[in-house]
DNA sequence: TTGTCTGCCGAAAACGTTTTCGTGTTGAAA
DNA sequence: TTTCAACACGAAAACGTTTTCGGCAGACAA
């Protein structure tokens, strides 16, 4: 077994200085061919590589990216990842991801962790219970000592930094608004509590829609809810009580649940009830009938949340404190969960 | 913006020496309470931590795991990384997640920046690319510098470590033969190319029960998919031209594309074809109907790997070379894409 | 001979730690 | 008064780099 060299055991054996070696790797002019060659060769024989560590104390900067989401077992998330990861890698930069498991202090050990040294910078995902205690300081205390972060998809108006969003409230209202264009009424709502900052911007858009188009908002086709797990029951309820013409769901479980519903209560998907989903997941792609609905595209996330960090960390100027929040578009596709819309 | 402050600074406010500041910190008997609580305190009020890139340095220990996958969009390695990660995390552990894109080149070159001291120790399964070329020169050479490598899923038998596998050829024997004895007698092969070695076992799985069960092997009925993008033509011949009772697929996607296809050709499923999957993903549970596979746990295939890798870490004799490969209990999950199974 | 320039190289600092070893002071024992 | 241990602390090395600076030799001009 051959260890890693190091610039001093080949200093060593060839008989000259550290800083000999260092320069004629680096190619510099101080040193005479002769020697240049001499350790060149000798470097390539042995296969020498610097030692990154070595590398990122010296200059204060690890090429490395620091990513903190609630979950990886989730498409849109896996998506996202995938997109930083290969702007990272085009520019040299290596990714290190952190579960906050949906958890408030996981989120801040996992931050506090990775801040001290680790990483160059962040790029996050609020968890679901950091946006329900509203409880930031863990994020606004990287900021403060320099650290660059840019936050995707579930953010916060109490943290000034670059952010990578779509517009969650208009999506949700063309897709309500196709829905009426084409003939619906009822159309019932399942979303999350409130506490959830996407699920609550979609659910914005839903009413606006309704209301920009002189539609009573009933909320009794507006179902809320808490637990994932089980949203099964409350679904039923909505689709049972009510003669609902079209449905809004916020996420693709709640889409592909209320559709397995609607089967069960043998009303046809989308004859007697359209299904309109938000993100493009497998889910919507695979199941059958496969689901319309708004895609946001993560990898693109991903791709201008790690481009904008990394212009922030090459950046001259390090305290531009202009920062950006960009908004990826996003566009309705047409499945078989709803009549073709015009 | 306070930048993180160090053991010098400290020092220097104090008045002291750095090697005071640090042994005060550990809680050292050789100073003085009197300093030893003035330091802490201080240190405790700009909020000191150590960089953790010094501690790499200085201990040649990064506690971190590098882990190299073909793909992250992909729900079966999602859950591996998520099983790794919690292990990972509760023993201290971070994980830097590098995407090879089923390239060769970019698992070698992932896998030398990652060597040079960022991490620890290695976890992976091999690119399609590598797995068809063969060449595991990158990975051998990674373990001749010391450095422990736990492989998963796509493994190797050229390369000696320890590795995290299910029993791909048992398990679709299971799977298969479970058809056979519900009376199947008909049973279509949808699978990979040979190259891909998760792919190959499994084939041989179907091989080796049809005929222990005295089923003659018929070529007709196996169809090997190049490209999955395109598998829909290729799919559909072989249902359309033959007669089959049912279908065993080795993966999510050929499952959910046999039914689709099915389903078009008036066949249905379960009734008239049943239809096997492997890897319980989102799609399996999700499509309609929901598919009957081989569940591979992914989270506990992290597990142990992240087990197998850190014991190995934190084990006194470093060299100890008895590997071992960890095979991790499948089973069928029944759902409705086929009748009943005894 | 003296001075100066140039080419080539090495010493040392710096990044932030931990740890070993040495050293000065104090108090008590001899 | 001397000696020695205990105590409290600091200096320095080490991890592996890069880079600045200084120095030494030889060549050349004056």
């Amino acid at each position: 077994m051959k260890r890693k060299v190091t610039l001093k055991q080949i200093a060593k054996e060839l008989d000259v200085s550290i800083s000999t070696v260092s320069k004629s790797l680096r190619d510099s002019s101080e040193i005479s061919e002769d020697t240049r060659l001499k350790v060149q060769a000798f470097a390539k024989l042995y296969n020498y590589k610097p030692n990154l560590i070595a590398l990122s104390l010296k200059n204060k900067k690890t090429k490395t990216i620091g990513i903190i989401i609630p979950e990886i077992v989730h498409h849109f998330f896996a998506t996202v990842i995938s997109g930083i990861e290969h702007v990272a890698n085009e520019k040299g930069y290596n990714v290190i991801v952190c579960l906050s498991d949906e958890s408030f202090d996981k989120e801040v050990i996992n931050m506090e962790m990775l801040a001290n040294g680790s990483i160059d910078g962040f790029i996050m995902s609020l968890s679901k219970e950091t946006q329900q205690r509203k409880d930031f300081h863990h994020i606004s205390e990287v900021i403060n000592q320099g650290m660059p972060v840019v936050m995707f998809d579930r953010v916060t108006n109490d943290v000034l930094c670059d952010k990578v969003i779509i517009d969650d409230s208009l999506a949700a209202h063309q897709a309500v608004e196709s829905l009426i264009n084409n003939g619906m009424k009822k159309i019932g709502l399942i979303t999350t509590v409130d506490y959830v900052s996407v699920g609550k911007l979609r659910t914005d858009g839903y009413v606006k829609a309704l209301l920009s188009n002189g539609i009573h908002l009933n909320n009794d086709l507006i179902v809320k809810i808490e637990d994932i797990d089980n949203c099964s029951t409350q679904i039923e309820e909505l689709i049972s009580k009510n003669e609902l013409d079209s449905i809004f769901a916020v996420n693709e479980l709640f889409a592909v649940t209320a559709i397995k519903i609607a089967k069960k209560l043998q009303r046809n998907v989308p004859e007697d009830i359209a299904v309109i989903g938000f993100t493009d997941g497998i889910i919507s792609n695979y199941s059958s009938p496969s689901i319309t609905t708004v895609s946001q595209n993560g990898i693109k996330m991903g791709n201008k949340a790690a481009q904008m960090l990394i212009e922030r960390l090459e950046s001259e100027d390090e305290e531009n404190e202009q920062y950006i929040t960009e908004v990826i578009e996003t566009h309705l596709v047409q499945r078989e969960s709803t009549p073709m819309l015009k």
